[in-house]
DNA sequence: AGGCTATGTAAGTAAGTTCTTACACAGCCT
DNA sequence: AGGCTGTGTAAGAACTTACTTACATAGCCT
């Protein structure tokens, strides 16, 4: 879970992420979103992202397809959820105090 | 959100956010559960975590006390469950197709 | 084969993070 | 007041991150 929350606390890849969420995107299609960074960051990014296990790469020809992995955000989801249980506790709580 | 995701990035963090899940606990009491750690490196952390919106502080006489601000995690939890309706948009699709 | 396209990797740099120790300050108690 | 307790802040060191440019490699096409 480490890895996949760091991984997703930078913006740039956070980005990466939504565009890959609708389908398999070539890494230069991806870097083509990011005008302001250079390939080789994007590719680095998506590299990241792989290890962290957030993204799936297949090999196409000479091109390389990346896609989303939702898996990879299970643990960080369960975190999340068990911050958030305690909104829900906190509600019972009042509603039971009336 | 950015800072949200960017503070619950690091585990002392994160293990912070469980301590004080349970009911306000002071800086000293927190700092008490890291031994590793200089005291002063937790109350960094802790501004961290207020800074992200992710902790609440409330002065009580001497001691400051902490506690968890479940909101904080808002659009993280968001993300997380934009990124995470892929897999039941998957499962439907696979569903369909038999 | 030779060249073009798509992409990753290496090396180096600038900036950011996470600690540490030393210090400052507020509140309590006698 | 003066000292103790609890806690934040300052300054700096060590490490990590996110880039950049230059280079390497693999597949496609003629």
């Amino acid at each position: 879970m480490d890895d996949a929350l760091r991984a997703v606390a930078d913006p740039t890849r956070r980005a990466i992420m939504e565009l890959v969420r609708d389908g398999e995107r070539s890494a230069g299609e991806l870097a083509g979103h990011f005008p302001a960074m250079s390939r080789p960051a994007v590719s680095q990014h998506l590299k990241v992202l792989v290890e962290a296990g957030l993204v799936d790469v297949r090999r196409d020809g000479n091109r390389r397809l990346y896609a989303l992995r939702p898996e990879g955000l299970a643990d960080a989801a369960g975190f999340i959820e068990r911050m958030w249980s305690v909104q829900l506790r906190r509600l019972k709580e009042a509603v039971e105090k009336e």
